[in-house]
DNA sequence: GTACATTGCGTCATAATAACACATTATGAT
DNA sequence: ATCATAATGTGTTATTATGACGCAATGTAC
């Protein structure tokens, strides 16, 4: 592959993907040769794409979901990101030979998104047969390669400020949900208590939550009801903001 | 020059400097030849600086300060940024030879940044003579080359949100100044009138602002009292937030 | 002096938030 | 069946934040 000719040159994106399951915000991360660290899904940009179709091609080859929540956040351009060792050890990996390898081994810059999907519909892809993927409770991530735990951290300092803004929280449930367990999210995202009864007031103010006449079943103590999110009252909601603050 | 051998291929940087002067939040911009349309203030990355370090210089280099507050707020890399006609133009005015303009001919993706100055302390600086470089008035901005109208929309959109975040306001005054001009300025950069009372209560609250034994001299009507911006208070805040939200 | 514009401080009604009480529904042990 | 337990659903109250407004003080213009 000559990828000179058909990407953009020193330019990747790297896709913070999460989930939430058993009450822990999740991330995807793949499994590297490199010292057995890990890494953050990424690719490449076609010259004839752009970035953001480009992270959206990310997120499909690996969760084989589309329309997912996705932004960007943050774009990471230390010289010092870029690791000698690292790229070196790729190359042998795939056996790329010197001359093509010249391309992987210039200076990166990555752009970094963040998506937020539901864990039950993704299924984690892999690049190939070898390679593993793997959801990855966020408070329990291991070692990363080049800078993608500084990648890791940022976008989830973006999304706890998101979470203030706007409600984003439903992108990460199923289509039907319940109160209690949207209290649980926003508490493992932001890593705080909240109380039941003012979560509850706070967030059916918003208006964007539908209460449907269904409660959860094959549940442990008093059933909760289930809730939808109603897409049209939030971008009405998206418009005016969440918190004004003046 | 041969910028293939010194700057990261195919990025660049663009900066939205804004300053406050007459009740107006302003832009600094610079007229170029290619059918008079202005541009923001811009550069390449150097292959051994930072991205943050480049914008740093670009930002020095136009106004000639230094320890200015700056931000990256967003990446732009649609691929139909990048202006076939704009850029033989920009080969053609500068002479630059066709082997060598192919670095500049390549697919651009851009870095941008925005910074908040005192007015009165940054001298807008030419790149060189021929060049008109201009404080401009951020409601009559003239029309701009490639895609730089929507990296200055959304750098105003950043700026708003961050102003219900933090208080970044007194980046843009002088050190000393009254609460009617820090009034002044929220108002220019939200559209839309506070009441002055309500203000007075909620900047103060803050408690980021130290009240000075001293008056504003030779203005019309009542003599405003002067404050100065408390930068240690200032990191307490920033630690808790302004709108918590939840 | 008087009219006028602007600043500084205060009041009041309302809305948002935090802390907490209690009844309801379901499970599981006895 | 009864009871303890644990979760959900709804309500109450005190405190705080916000929005709308009144009024005196200060300085300029005439």
């Amino acid at each position: 592959m000559d990828n000179s000719k058909n990407y953009q040159p020193g330019l990747s994106i790297d896709c913070v993907i999460f989930g939430f399951h058993d009450n822990q915000l999740k991330v995807l991360l793949i499994k590297t040769p490199y010292e057995n660290k890990w890494s953050l899904p990424g690719g490449f940009i076609p010259l004839d794409q752009d970035i953001d179709t480009a992270a959206v091609t990310v997120l499909n080859k690996r969760t084989g979901m589309e329309g997912i929540f996705l932004r960007q956040f943050a774009t990471f351009g230390k010289v010092k990101r870029n690791d000698e060792h690292f790229g070196k050890a790729v190359l042998e990996h795939f056996n790329i030979p010197e001359e093509a390898g010249k391309w992987f081994r210039q200076r990166f810059v990555t752009i970094g998104y963040y998506a937020l999907v539901d864990f039950l519909q993704a299924v984690p892809q892999k690049g190939n047969q070898q390679e593993i993927i793997e959801w990855i409770d966020h408070k329990e991530v291991p070692e990363l390669i080049l800078d993608h735990a500084a990648i890791l951290d940022k976008a989830l300092d973006t999304l706890r400020t998101e979470l203030n803004l706007m409600p984003v929280g439903y992108n990460l449930l199923p289509e039907k949900f319940t109160i209690p367990e949207l209290q649980k999210l926003y508490e493992t995202i932001l890593d705080r208590k909240l109380d039941r009864r003012n979560f509850l007031r706070k967030i059916t103010n918003i208006g964007i939550l539908n209460k449907l006449d269904e409660k959860k079943s094959n549940v442990a103590h008093k059933a909760p009801n289930l809730y939808t999110f109603d897409k049209d009252k939030y971008e009405e909601v998206l418009k005016s903001g969440l918190n004004q603050g003046w």
